[in-house]
DNA sequence: AATGAATGAGGGTTCATTCAT
DNA sequence: CATGAATGAACCCTCATTCAT
């Protein structure tokens, strides 16, 4: 955005209507007449804000970025002892999040949906933002690892790697619920998801295979 | 395809031009245009045979999944023995495919990304069409840990979900590595990730805690 | 233009249409909506045959100066003995070309305006274009100046450059009263102008300073 | 300009920029933005003082002329001598004055070139405009060839027309050194065009054809 | 059966001008 | 007096789809 001196409630409109819009369809499919009649106002003043339609695309994701982040509480994280505790802990704290904030986290879904679609100029930088959101969960995970005792043999990065793409597959799951829409839409709905975790990191740590068998 | 009697060459030519094209650029960005000169024939002939762009779609992913169906020798997994040497040999004999295949699968991938992109009556359908492919992979595993025993309090179907979300997650490495080109054309060049598998399914099946602490 | 089995009559009532509205207003007040209604056919046409508007004006300027180009008897020029007979009868057949040929004419001088006023990709090409058919006066009368006595001190260049300028401001006339429009139709009209060069030819020939004076 | 109440610092500020502008770009091409911007004045202003673009630019070359025709010392034309000393005289001080007010003179050009491509409303009010200006060269030449004895046969008008026609030429030259920019920043980097002025109105004197030739 | 010319709705973008503050 | 936010019409261009041939 340039240094307009605008008025913050039309920009704010833009804005609310351009994460819904691209979050619905994408930004290829999502037109600045739709996100300009949604916002009620004129095409014209979405271009004297933002320039250009990428540029109203950054700089949505920005803001949502900015909303989500200011409202996040990263203690949750920090506090936790052990392992699972702190993935369960997170995921329902995430949860809980995208409970609060479904059309940001939908716009978050789409935006990575939309990377390998956007034109040129665009990909490159958003490409660029994306990444910080993402490290974020991985970075928290790795430093718990770091903390605890391996079996021999066992690479600490392969844990990571492991928990990692349990958390994201869990993750992707709940994205799915709520796009689904419909009756999960409190954080009780999504215990079995809770469960599922705490099931999957449990067989993480002490493996599958019956113990007995290998005395 | 309706039963118009058509060229079977002019045929394949417009579906291996649609592969090609859709897989390189998504659906939004191949234009009719460009498949109709790829595929050296009219326009028009396109949706003669095809009726629209949408119906071209749906056809362009049965042919190419036909083809790479009939082209997959599925005695691979039944003839494994215990979990690592099945999914090994699977994700061995898939990245095999995708060196074999490289149009088609990139096609399959970018058909993915494609989803929430593509016009509503068309989505639908692509929805539902796209699961069964995909089923297919944790079909093979969970029939493999079916017969596997368990340790006392773990799930099976924990276990299928982990060993699915780490053949999918090293699958999309590979994906990545062969989008970006370059050395990576032999099966030798992707050794690294059939360890990498090989590591995390030890750690599924005996977890990563250290033996003695818990005795 | 592409290489477009295209409706001939379409393109001739586009291109006529194209340098009858370039010709009136320039490239930048040319609509390509008023050059599709003027020649009857859909605004999308002119892009299917053409491209774009750059493009549009190219073939336009290509075909104008083709039509004219094949209408010139170049023996006028090459046949003159002297060079009061060489101009006045090259500018009398330049006038009538214009009478003949108005609108072409109109376009050509239009494109010289527009020149510095063109989209920079567009402008390199038409800057090239234009020198081709300008080069054709100033040759012709350099030959025919080339066979010429000179007095001692006088450089031929200057010569060339002085009848050159003649020949400019009075084609400037010619064009200026065209442009007018008006009563100025027949040859015959013009005949002052060419009064004007021979009387302007004769000073450059012999001087305007009385002869008895010098000696 | 209106009888607004007005800063005089802010009116001057426009009036420079917008010729600035005007000059670089043409009348189409300039933005009133990027000349509010230059001007360090808001847009609205530019609209409250002048109205519209089109009396902007009226205002604008009215502010100009007056500026140029204040600075010019007009004695220099009614001293001179002879033709060849009148009209080279002339030239060095011409270019002396475009090397001064190098901004003035090139929204002069550019204002000739925009000439065709302005609105309606406006070109006719710039046409009559401009020839004032223009005027002032042939008004001196005829001056100063009505006192010169002429050979017999020779009509003034032709004469005086001859010379003009040199002097524009040659002044065409010397637009085009200083727009190419360049070297050509001192009075001196501009003897060959008096040069070429004297050699050519020495032929327009005394003829180029050789002298005994008619005797 | 096969062509590709033709359409028209919709896309993003620009900019002089207006007007509430 | 001065601002610049806001508008809306017009711009060039794209493309799936239709249809006469």
């Amino acid at each position: 955005m340039k240094n307009i001196v605008s008025d913050p409630q039309k920009v704010a409109r833009i804005l609310r209507a351009a994460m819904n819009i691209f979050g619905e369809s994408g930004y290829a499919d999502s037109s600045t007449n739709r996100i300009a009649q949604e916002a009620e106002v004129s095409k014209g003043l979405i271009f004297h804000y933002f320039g250009s339609k990428s540029e109203l695309y950054i700089d949505t994701y920005h803001d949502t970025y900015t909303r989500i982040y200011a409202a996040m509480d990263r203690r949750i994280w920090t506090d936790a002892e052990d392992l699972v505790k702190m993935v369960t802990q997170a995921t329902r704290y995430k949860i809980s999040l995208q409970l609060a904030y479904p059309a940001e986290f939908r716009f978050f879904l789409q935006a990575y949906r939309d990377l390998p679609h956007l034109p040129e100029p665009l990909r490159e930088k958003m490409q660029q933002e994306l990444k910080q959101v993402n490290v974020l969960g991985e970075e928290i995970i790795s430093e718990t690892i770091e903390k605890m005792p391996l079996r021999a043999g066992v690479e600490r990065k392969n844990v990571i790697f492991l928990v990692s793409a349990v958390v994201a597959s869990e993750t992707a799951k709940v994205a799915d619920l709520l796009a689904a829409g419909g009756k999960y839409q409190r954080i009780e709905d999504f215990q079995p998801i809770i469960d599922s975790i705490r099931a999957q990191l449990d067989i993480i740590e002490h493996g599958f295979a019956p113990k007995d068998v290998e005395s």
